[in-house]
DNA sequence: TGTACTCTTGTGGTCTGACCACATGGTCGG
DNA sequence: CCGACCATGTGGTCAGACCACAAGAGTACA
């Protein structure tokens, strides 16, 4: 311990002590991305705590995102804080919705808000990168013939994910892949439902066109009509009961 | 920022080979909120692993805000799946934003997109359930004079948050909460740099009262403006450098 | 009979020590 | 000079032993 001798009030638990560590040297800038955690032995004397709720520690912060382990010697092993978030979110949003603690039908309401404010800040951006998007729907349609439904629909979800990240909105863009994971399954599931899974991917695919010509065209209102249809409309023909 | 890993068709880890059971548990429905989760040594001998191993598990799921252990004997003891989302998003928010992963200024940026949500949510409400948000507003003017500036803030985070749920989406409630306490410390680190506190407050309340009046007015445009200027209007005057 | 107390049981919380697998980097022999 | 080998340090895992705690069963006593 540092600077301030503040002893959070709520660690009853070992494991919690190990955090709030952490967090502190995060906040304070002694640990940065790209830095090393201590390895776990000598954290768990540092702390006067057992290894085990070192681990503990370790885990949770691996699984929200924030660490990456690896076995072994040298530079890469141990915990290391890892710059891009990744995985965290989607994690989370996965497990609630799997726990009913999240409605599917919220999920997609706030995709549906998120989305749109994507493409909103897309449009008043002055040269949004949409190389990225631009060549995802290339691939779709130049190997339309042989994508599977689940081929097709994960490109579906990184045509999304790249628009998001395009925006430059880190926090939107994870929302955006931790909500799309969550209901992963459920779109899948209700590809058996539709009438003609080619018609809705040709429709889909011209949406795809429709949403990136009017961000080039700067044309808000239609940009954001065009994917709030294109999404809302994927999940009414699959019969989701989404509050549309 | 994964392109989310679908499912992990094997569990190279002990560990994750828990979560796993239980998420397969949960989607199957075999595992319904309220439940008890086995008892920790049960399930490491179930599933052929140390005990360790199904506590990593237990204490990543904790600290998701899925579920809730206590110690001791009787009904209430044990591991138990919670019905209502608490905590996740805002420890996962409150880290990443501590690492660096979520830069401030796309914290804030994302509250804006979401509280304008929310307030549109509300006004094409047929009757918004606004009593929470009124009560709170009513705390902040009776005792104006007795409350810091830690409890005010307090309040109005409360306040918004009273109003995410009141639009019914709990993902948007539960993203809100865990956007304003991944920004607390900065929020309230800005406090010194205001001119006049007690103006500031004076100021903030007065908003409040506009947002809700709009809301009641049904007036959507103005509801959204109020509320975001009455966000970015804070993190200007606090000299926060968040985009406009 | 009823009440208060004690004890048993089952739970999570923690620590210790012992392995294993693995990746690195140095050392030694050719 | 180079390749094979080994020492070291890391996370990953397990087993076992305690502890604290809460509920419920059992018991003693009035």
């Amino acid at each position: 311990m540092t600077p301030s001798p503040t002893v959070s009030p709520t660690a009853h638990r070992a494991w919690e002590l190990v955090l709030q560590r952490i967090e502190t040297d995060l906040l304070e800038g002694t640990l940065v991305p790209g830095d090393h955690l201590p390895p776990e032995r000598t954290l768990a004397t540092d702390l006067g705590v057992g290894r085990s709720s070192v681990r503990e520690a370790y885990r949770v912060l691996e699984v929200l995102g924030l660490i990456r382990t690896q076995t072994g010697s040298g530079p890469q092993s141990g915990a290391i804080i890892i710059a891009r978030p990744s995985g965290g979110m989607s994690t989370l949003m996965r497990y609630q919705v799997a726990a009913h603690g999240y409605p599917v039908a919220d999920v997609v309401k706030t995709r549906l808000v998120l989305e749109a404010a994507v493409v909103s800040e897309l449009v008043s951006s002055d040269a949004p990168e949409l190389a990225e998007a631009t060549q995802i729907l290339d691939t779709m349609d130049s190997r339309t013939a042989e994508l599977s439904p689940s081929d097709f629909l994960a490109l579906d979800a990184a045509f999304h994910l790249a628009l998001a990240v395009a925006s430059g909105n880190t926090v939107i863009a994870s929302m955006m892949a931790g909500l799309r994971s969550s209901v992963e399954s459920y779109v899948l599931a209700g590809v058996p439902a539709l009438p003609s899974w080619d018609d809705t991917a040709a429709r889909l695919r011209q949406e795809h066109r429709d949403i990136l010509s009017a961000i080039n065209a700067g044309n808000a209102s239609l940009a954001a009509s065009a994917i709030s249809h294109h999404i809302s409309g994927y999940y009414q023909e699959i019969n989701f009961p989404s509050g549309q």
